[in-house]
DNA sequence: CCCAATTTGTTCGTATGTATC
DNA sequence: AGATACATACGAACAAATTGG
């Protein structure tokens, strides 16, 4: 036995679990200061570089932010969802989800989300609603601006996630309208064909608010049920389509 | 030109950003090597201690394993679910996520996995639910073996999520499963006075193992969405009795 | 089994940019 | 404007780990 080093993980590996564990037990909240570079080579005894990759750690965790100047130093950073999301678009990319995937989620937390927001929505919400769906509900110039609207048509569910009071929910559907962004621009999901696509999910978005404005919880359910089985619909169809196309352009062996 | 200090975003961050497009861009798998600290000095040149941010950076975000020696560096990393969840987890320690946020996704999502992994479980999964049940059953002689029990009682979750083909709906059932972990630690759900509720659990992992068995998916959708039902109904109970005596110990001025 | 080559891991010294006072 | 405090960055050197002769 006998590991002369006595260290089998990496030093800066182990500071920063320290750390972590430090944070939470402390129960820091945002803002509040963390160890710095200096403090972390005298309280650990290592070398400027170590820290650095620390603070780098922490930093890429979203846990911290770095400042230079006097006062600076290392703070607890504002939770954000943005790293966490980040990591999870990476994991899903070796894992090969497709819009299909996406859907068998959506199609079960949307509903669930939208109810949820019910009683949550302030004025600037209903403000925000309503000049999405105008801006989406208008006909198009050109393709360019038919891709913007159907980006935009995600913002609308992002306006419900942001009165979601459960966090977790939230998130999950956040994730969900990005994913589907990505695969908007990928997948040409704002061609012409696709245009009548676009005006089910207006009309959908505008019994949604009007739902909404009456507090009835149980039409907001109903309505976005039907929304997500529509969307996943056209989904399924889209990627066939895509499918199609790629098969002629790529011939398997 | 020449603008080396005209930098308001930091080295290491563009060149890391840099390193992620090029590994999409190249369709790069898992086990293919990346550019390692040398490769980056010269590429890029920067310094060796930049280069490891770098490297530290890719390799907190799960992207990328380093290993030393002739032939090692960097590689791409098998597709992991450790660091997105753990980032999830940060986000939503501070996001103040309770038991009943848990249940509120659960319940929608657990039966939506549950029917996908229907005729994807083999042999070693029914052989791993079986034991599992076994264990779980029999009278714990102390509350430490208890303790156990519940916690196996998650296992047979992991399992359905193991079976499930889609890759999102199985992080997002295996991440709550490790949240509900935590909870049974933390909150002392193993407590004597819990034993009904792992007994209605026992009993409704049997009723899905014999659906399973039968390949019902509408079986397991029903048994599913009812356990998740009722073990909402005992987490509810059990934070209410958390609260309680919190307010007891801790009266609020 | 040891030795050498290779590559990451760690340390120290130094310099520079940046924000605060 | 200058001094201070802090992160950011570079360079050189050594230690540790792994592979192959």
């Amino acid at each position: 036995m006998a590991f002369p080093p006595l260290r089998r993980t990496k030093l800066s590996d182990s500071i920063v679990q320290d750390v972590r564990r430090l944070i939470v037990a402390r129960r820091l909240e945002p803002g509040d200061r963390v160890m710095g570079e200096q403090e972390l080579v005298t309280s650990y005894g290592c070398s400027k570089g170590t820290a650095r990759e620390v603070l780098k750690a922490l930093q890429v965790e979203g846990l911290v932010v770095t400042r230079t100047g006097p006062g600076g130093g290392a703070y607890l950073a504002a939770a954000d969802s943005e790293p966490a999301a980040r990591m999870l678009r990476t994991f899903l990319h070796f894992s090969h989800l497709d819009g299909a995937g996406v859907y068998q989620v959506r199609k079960v937390e949307e509903p669930e989300l939208a109810v949820a927001a019910v009683g949550h929505l302030d004025q600037a919400a209903f403000a925000a609603m309503e000049a999405n769906i105008a801006f989406c509900a208008r006909r198009p110039r050109d393709e360019e601006e038919q891709r913007r609207q159907r980006i935009l048509e995600l913002d609308f569910h992002d306006i419900l996630a942001d009165a979601c009071p459960n966090p977790l929910l939230a998130f999950i559907g956040r994730f969900l309208n990005g994913m589907l962004r990505d695969l908007v621009v990928f997948k040409g999901a704002y061609k012409p064909e696709r245009h009548q696509f676009s005006e089910a999910n207006v009309s959908y978005h505008r019994l949604l608010l009007e739902a909404y404005r009456q507090g009835d919880g149980d039409r907001v359910q109903r309505i976005m049920t039907e929304h997500m089985k529509d969307a996943e619909g056209h989904m399924c169809a889209l990627e066939e389509e895509v499918e199609r196309t790629l098969l002629l352009d790529v011939p398997r062996p």
